[in-house]
Formats: structure tokens, C-alpha cells, sequence
DNA sequence: CTGAAAGCGCTTACAG
DNA sequence: CTGAAAGCGCTTACAG
């Protein structure tokens, strides 16, 4: 559409400039071939008419097929944190099928660095146009942008991030600012003398966006409300032992507690059997277990973080970066969204 | 693509039945003018092989041009609240452009029926094919609707929703609930014996959408938090008397208010010239002034309903309905939104 | 360096 | 009731 509502076609500009389509193909995409004249001449008419090109027209005609990877966790059954990413990366597979797009998905094992170093290889081995991946690993993963650096494959990140590589875009929360939310929620819900703990939950090291999460949530109740009465307790679900002593430490005084992983539910299931009233629990992530506490009431607020919308999202950008060519931005920083028993129905049936 | 990963073309399916092309169109189409011989055997051979047709090349080909119109409240500047479901809406018009979708937006100011009639008028003469809109008037969008549905022309409500019309879709809140989701989060806020006050500002009839809210605000404090110290103030920002007696009565014992339009700011000002500080403040909608006083920390939480998607869904829905033909949901009730100062920046920022 | 021609998958008159 | 042909706007070998 030009200005006065009329649709310009190459042929259009093919014509002004007194050349054939192919010619102002070539302009377009730079494929050389064009006298500097002719050239100049032909980015003049498209400038001055404001052509755009017709996309449909052009997936239509296009021959190229792009071939998009993911790696992602696996996940065992629907109520698995990680089949929500999966969800938006097939329901961006299914919106850009026509444009000849095709998504393979590749799943590893959280627990096994092997596994992701197997998948890396597999993924390589398809040469991918552009690679959407959860950056779990850090060192497997600087090794494989590496060689995507080399031949020039956009590489995208969701769920965290690693600073400093060459990823076109990152999309997922800042985890130090959702720490604050949690941390500036109880502050409103737990009187200002009252214990508060920061709770771990499993043996493994915590990931980096735990470990950010927890940087938040310090620094907020350190410098932002001044207090100084919380305490880390850790908790291992398996280990009757290590819940004994968090059952222990959480009776006396502590009137709230955050959970940094998305275990919430496993303080909650102790909170429930103790009979615990006074708590007010807070946590991450929208896993059912999760859920239903807080509809329950034993959870008081959980933090989300538009898990399918990272998947969607993701896989468009690359779209967009290779196919429509228009700008991604560099970091994409979903809302923290706030959910409590009263709106979380909303925001499940959402989509 | 079937099973096998093959593109499924109509040629193909021609091929298989021993037809032409046409033929199977003409099937697809229900165009007619098919032996039911052919019509069940090319029927069999599309459900055996899950053909898809390819949305691009039907796109490209087909002549028609739909056009829908869009009628909202006008906005003054960037800082009324009905810039964003209208920037939703031209950037659905963008994505679908080249689907020979055009959209065209007409306004009217919210305090005139007249101005409402009379674009309907405009609307109805240009003959859309389908019409997006907010029923801020009853009677004239009912009126409306009327003939909508005698040429059966689509329409989709977004903001606010009227009951037993036939409306393809409603996008907006469920405002009874967002009402409760407000007196849950002051009910966590502010002592169990505080008075709380619910407010409305401005001189006008309170919308459809703030009574109910009204209406989940006072079910919540009664019926779960047991509550009955709430009283209802009226404020007339333009009034100075009406300032005066809001301000003298929030003065005493008030720690909780409410307000159910998204005049919040008005009530926020008061709050900060009288000096007032331990009072809770909860509003609606991110208008740029309600964002101030949330920073600011005058404002506690915003409750917010991602009026831009409204816009977008709602034309990416006409879209789907009349061009893609998949099925739109009747009620597409968006998340209630929950905003603090320190979701609010990366909520803001996020498209 | 350039243009004419064929083709992407679907739709639409048109002739029979 | 049916098929052959042309066309949507763009891209891609191919011949010159």
C-alpha cells in the first residue's frame, strides 16, 4: 500500500524504473547483478512509493524451507513445568507452517549433561536455520553457540539466560526483579517483626534463576523494608529427616515463607499436615501441585511466568528474524504476573 | 501435510478421484454443482489423507476483500485508556494485511449517544463484513446488532459484554471477579478491623463494568473476609466541596480504598496532599497517572486488563471466524491483572 | 548485467 | 455437472 491506498507490486516498480521484476528482484535482496544505476534508480521508486512487499506472495513463491530446532527439558507428563514452553513452540509451528517452516523438537534430560550433549550433536547434525533453546547447561552451551556463531545460525534463549554469547533475543523474567515482587508481597501480608525464611527445596545446586531470584529477595527485604529477621532452610522432600527439621524451624515465629524453586507445593503439603495457620507461603511457577494449594488457600500468592507465551514467542522470533527480517529485541522480559486464588482461573483458561 | 510428512495438495486429491482441481474446490467450497458421487469420494480421500489447505496460497489467489470496522471511545492522547485496545487493533490490521483485510476505525465520544448513533450509521453504510466493538450504550448497540445479525454480519464486543445477543465473542474481564480479586488483595493488606472504603468518581452513572465490580468487591468483604465495615463515597474531582467531605472522611479510621472506575489517581492526589499514610489504595486500569502514584507508592496494586490484546484478539478473531473458519470462543475472559511498582516496568514494557 | 518464462497452491470465470 | 486456463505477487533458474 502506498499512501494513497494502492498496492505496489514489483511489477508497478518494475515498470517506473524500465526494467523487468527480476531486476528489482535482485535489488530487493541484494543478490547484485544490477548496475549501480539501475540500482539507485529502483531504491528511489521503492523509498518514494513505500513499497512493501507482499508476504504471502513471497512465502508463496519461495522455495527455501527453514528448518527451526528446540531443545528443552523433557517432560514426562502434562503437568510438567516444561510441556507449557512446548505448547507455545507448537502452536507457533502450526501458525507458520504455510510459510515453510518446519520445527523439530528436541527434548533432554535435566539431570544428565550427557543427554544435552547428545541432543547439541543430533541438533548439529540437522543443520537448523535458527535454534530456540533453554540454556540449562552453561558451559555445553557456550560450546554449542560457538559453532552456531560460526556458521551464522541465530540461536535464541528462553527460561534463563547467559550473559555475554551472541543469542538474538532472550526471553523469559529477570529474576532478580521477580525475587523483589515476591519479597515487596509479603512484606504487605506478614507483620513488619514477623520471621520470614527463604526456602530451597531438593539436593541439586540451585539453578541461576533461583540463585537470582534469592539475590532479589534479599536485597529487598534488606534495603527496601530494612529487615533483617529471615533466615535460609533448606528442604529435601525425600529425606524425612530434613523435613522434620523444617518442620521444626517453621512452627516458631515464621509467619512467611518464599520458596525460590518452583517446589512451593512441598512446603505447602508440610504447612497442611502441621496445621499451620498463620503462614503465608509464596512461590513460583504454575505447576498443579502448585495450583492447587493456593486455590486451597495454603499458598497465598504464586509467581508465573508465562511459560507458552517463551515457547511461542521464541519460535516467532526467529520467524521474524529470518523470514520477515524485521528487528527482534535483544531482551524480551516477560511480566512478572501476580496470581491468587481469586484470578488464577482467568489467567489458566487463557489462550 | 499428512501423516507421512507430505504437503497434501488439491491437485493431489483431484488426481486421486479423477477429477480437476475445480471439482475438488467446488467441494471444499460447498459451491454445489457436484455429483454426490464425487463429492462424498473427494470428501473421503481429504479426511483419509488430512488435507490441509494452504492458507497462503488460498490467500494469494482469493479476490475477495473483507472488510471490518472497529468502534470505540475516542482518545484525546496517548493517555486515555482507549489508545491501547486501539493500538491493538491496527497492529492486527498490520499482521493481516496482506490477507486483503482492511480495517476501518471509527470513534465516538463516550458522553454522546448521538455521536455513538451516528457511527453506527457510518458503519453500517460502508457494509462491513465484520464489526468490533465496545456497547458503552445498551439500547443503540442492541439497536445496532439487530441489523447486524439480519445481514449476518459477525460482531465481537470487547471492554464490556451485554447479555443474550449474539455476539460471535465477548473479550474483556469478568468484572464481578475482578472486584473480588481487588478485596482479596486489601483483605491482605490491611487489618481485619480497618474500614474500608469503596469509591466512585466523577458525576456519570457508573459503567456496567463498575458496578459489577462493585457488586464482587462488596461479595467478598461480606460473604469470605465476613466483613461489614465498608462504606461507599461518592467523589466529584471537579467539586470542591465534594473533595473536602471525601477528604474528612477518609481521614478517620480509613486504611483501605477501593475505587471501581480508573479514576484512582483522583483519590490518590487526595491522599497524598492530605499526607495520609497508612492507607491502602487499589485501582483499575494503567493509565499513566495511576502508574505515577503506584511508583510512587500511594497506589498499592492496580488491577489491570490487558486492554491492547482486547483489540488485537478481538480483529485477530473476526480474522479467524470469517477467513481461517476455525472456531472463536464465545467468552474469552482475559486474565485480571495484578500490578505492583515492582511488576509494573516489565508489564509496561512487554508489547 | 538483463529479461522472459515457469511455478508456488489455490480460486475464479468461462466454455462446454 | 466438469475441466482447462488464467491469475494472485513473488522468486528462481535459464538463456542471452
Amino acid at each position: 500500500m502506498n499512501a494513497l491506498g494502492k498496492k505496489i507490486r514489483i511489477k508497478d516498480i518494475a515498470s517506473l524504473a524500465g526494467v523487468s521484476p527480476g531486476t528489482v528482484d535482485r535489488v530487493i535482496h541484494n543478490r547484485g547483478q544490477v548496475t549501480e544505476e539501475n540500482r539507485l534508480k529502483i531504491l528511489k521508486i521503492i523509498d518514494e512509493l513505500d513499497y512493501k512487499p507482499n508476504l504471502v506472495a513471497r512465502s508463496l513463491a519461495n522455495k527455501k524451507n527453514y528448518l527451526f530446532a528446540s531443545l528443552c527439558p523433557e517432560f514426562l507428563n502434562s503437568n510438567d513445568y516444561w510441556k507449557a514452553p512446548d505448547d507455545g513452540i507448537q502452536r507457533a509451528s502450526r501458525e507458520i507452517l504455510n510459510f515453510n517452516i518446519t520445527v523439530r523438537r528436541f527434548y533432554f534430560d535435566q539431570n544428565s549433561v550427557q543427554s544435552f550433549q547428545k541432543k547439541i550433536k543430533e541438533i548439529l547434525d540437522i543443520k537448523p536455520d535458527g535454534v530456540l533453546l533453554s540454556p540449562v547447561f552453561r558451559d555445553e552451551t557456550i560450546a554449542l553457540v560457538k559453532q552456531l556463531d560460526e556458521k551464522d545460525v541465530p540461536y535464541i534463549f528462553i527460561d534463563s539466560n547467559i550473559e555475554g554469547l551472541r543469542n538474538i533475543s532472550y526471553l523469559g523474567h529477570n529474576s532478580f526483579q521477580s525475587g523483589y515482587v515476591a519479597a515487596r508481597l509479603l512484606d504487605y501480608i506478614v507483620p513488619a517483626e514477623a520471621k520470614i525464611v527463604i526456602a530451597r527445596i531438593g539436593v541439586t545446586e540451585p539453578s541461576n534463576q533461583a540463585t537470582h531470584r534469592e539475590e532479589g529477595i534479599k536485597h529487598y527485604l534488606k534495603n527496601i523494608s530494612g529487615k533483617d529477621n529471615f533466615i535460609q532452610l533448606d528442604l529435601d522432600p525425600e529425606n524425612s529427616k530434613s523435613i522434620e527439621r523444617f518442620r521444626n524451624q517453621i512452627g516458631k515465629e515464621v509467619r512467611g515463607i518464599i520458596v525460590i524453586n518452583s517446589k512451593a507445593f512441598e512446603v505447602a503439603r508440610i504447612v497442611k499436615e502441621t496445621g499451620l495457620k498463620d503462614i503465608n507461603l509464596i512461590g513460583y511457577d504454575l505447576l498443579p501441585e502448585n495450583i492447587n494449594y493456593l486455590k486451597e488457600g495454603i499458598i497465598s500468592f504464586l509467581i508465573a511466568q508465562r511459560p507458552e507465551e517463551q515457547g511461542y514467542k521464541g519460535i516467532m522470533s526467529l520467524f521474524n528474524h529470518l523470514v520477515i527480517k524485521t528487528d527482534i529485541e535483544r531482551e524480551n522480559f516477560l511480566p512478572i504476573d501476580i496470581l491468587t486464588a481469586e484470578n488464577i482461573e482467568y489467567y489458566l483458561n487463557y489462550i
